[in-house]
RNA sequence: GCGACCGUAGCUCAGCUGGUAGAGCACUCGGUUGUGAUCCGAGUUGUCGCGGGUUCAAGCCCCGUCGGUCGCCCCA
């Protein structure tokens, strides 16, 4: 402390951190989706922030950029670490359903909102740890679709209705990846890469995905036709007179027309088939979704998910299909913080400060503050008989909206500079 | 992991063709007795990211290195 020497602290890139005043409008959006999740009848699960790295990298190749855990005393020769951060919550959640499988009720609805990290270079909404808020359903044999068109609709509620988000147009992106797949089947020996292609669409250009298929994947130019016909245009639409090429496409078609059908009370923008939408992790299935800012898709999408037949299969011999979205909550965060959208307010949740005019009023500031914490109220007691001036520009600064006087049991308004005689006990605030 | 740009007080930045650092904000104290937001005065703050080189002299030039931002990859 006395030493002249100073570690100049600085931020760790991608690891973001807030202020009270900004911490606090998060936790307000946290407790939001919270309730709104808990509404449709989601229980909350935490898992461990680590798993076993053979239950992370159980499921495809493990691309993402895992942290793997390492003591950092490691003795010589001793064993490589095992465990590694989630890089998400559905994979922990394919491995907590088939543990505890026994003790659980089906359909298994869930909700989780933890850290997740991923080794990435961070980028604008791009972040190594961040919030992830998900909802998945999970049940044995076979989930009915009603949950596919569920999700879209929970996630819209919370979104819009989330403090300033109000205005933000946002627009949910579905589709249903056996169309594509299907559609794909026989036109190209590699269809993972022709599927990354055409998900590109948005960033790229139609332009440069033609020639990308076409040269990468080997796909005819008559295929590339059909093909662009499909992901170029609005999705719903082209169903409408599309004819299916095998039985998988045919049962995308089915699916995604019944999910769209069943979102037909929200808005007309709300939610849109768009074919070209695949998504990467490689579990998805069936319906996919993703989220994107109209005006800004560029952003990279802020709530995607999907239906996964046999995620969970991995870990117990059970067909357990299930369906999932997730919020990216801090991507989705940041962006409004950036553009000063948030309602952001006080510095500190306390309604009232209880201030100590004389040190002799020690006494009756504390018995004050008690009641008026018993009846609801965050009060925060000045400690230090200062001069007023600093007891109230501290209120001031931090935004605390009362300031109690114990002496003579007044109380007086910060925004309007009103004051008036008040008794703890049925005291309420203006509005 | 690859490519481009950037790195000066806690923060945002200025610093002329190289001559050994400044502004605003923030912070502390004050503008007399128990009342804040404005205003005024005073004060504190820097190994100019780090290491090396060129030079009589480098924040400014050169090389390296680390860190950051953005793009690619991938994704919430």
């Amino acid at each position: 402390m006395s030493s002249n020497k100073v570690y100049k602290p600085k931020p760790v890139s991608g690891f973001p951190e807030y202020l009270p005043e900004v911490r606090l409008v998060e936790q307000q959006w946290l407790d939001h989706i919270r309730r709104v999740f808990e509404s449709y009848g989601f229980c909350s699960v935490e898992t461990p922030s680590v798993e076993e790295l053979d239950v992370l990298s159980a499921k495809g190749e493990v691309d993402k950029e895992i942290y793997v855990l390492e003591r950092l005393h490691k003795e010589e020769g001793g064993k490589d670490a095992r465990l590694a951060l989630h890089f998400d919550q559905t994979v922990p959640l394919a491995r907590y359903v088939a543990q505890h499988f026994n003790d659980l009720t089906f359909p298994f609805k869930r909700y989780q909102m933890q850290r997740v990290w991923r080794g990435e270079r961070p980028q604008a909404g791009r972040f190594r740890e961040f919030t992830q808020c998900d909802i998945d359903v999970i049940n044995v044999d076979s989930l009915p679709l009603h949950f596919d068109a569920e999700m879209p609709a929970i996630i819209w509620e919370t979104l819009s209705s989330l403090p300033g988000m109000e205005n933000e147009k946002i627009q949910l992106r579905i589709s249903n990846r056996k169309i594509l797949i299907g559609l794909l089947e026989g036109k190209t020996n590699n269809i993972p890469e022709a599927l990354r292609i055409i998900d590109k669409i948005e960033k790229i250009g139609k332009d440069e995905v033609t020639k990308l298929l076409s040269k990468d994947c080997a796909i005819d130019d008559e295929n590339i036709k059909i093909i662009m016909n499909l992901v170029g245009h609005d999705g719903y639409y082209i169903l409408q007179d599309l004819t299916a090429s095998n039985e998988m496409m045919a049962q995308g078609m089915e699916e995604i027309k019944f999910v769209k059908e069943q979102l037909s009370n929200l808005p007309e923008e709300a939610v849109k088939v768009d074919l070209s939408i695949v998504r990467g992790l490689d579990y998805y299935t069936g319906t996919v979704y993703e989220t994107v800012f109209t005006d800004d898709p560029g952003y990279g999408s802020i709530c995607s998910g999907g239906r996964y037949d046999d995620l969970a299969g991995q870990y117990i011999n059970k067909a357990l299909p299930g369906v999932g979205i997730s919020i990216g909550f801090s991507r989705l965060f940041a962006k409004l913080l950036e553009q000063g959208k948030l309602p952001i307010a006080r510095k500190s949740p306390a309604d009232v400060l209880m201030l100590l005019p004389a040190d002799d009023q020690h006494d009756k500031a504390t018995e004050a503050a008690q009641t008026l914490r018993k009846n609801g109220h965050n009060v925060e007691m000045y400690h230090k008989a200062q001069k007023l001036q600093k007891q109230l520009s501290y209120a001031e600064k931090k935004g605390i909206p009362y300031v109690w006087f114990p002496g003579d049991g007044e109380v007086k308004d910060m925004a309007t500079g009103e004051q008036v005689k008040a008794d703890p006990q049925s005291w309420t605030p203006h509005e």
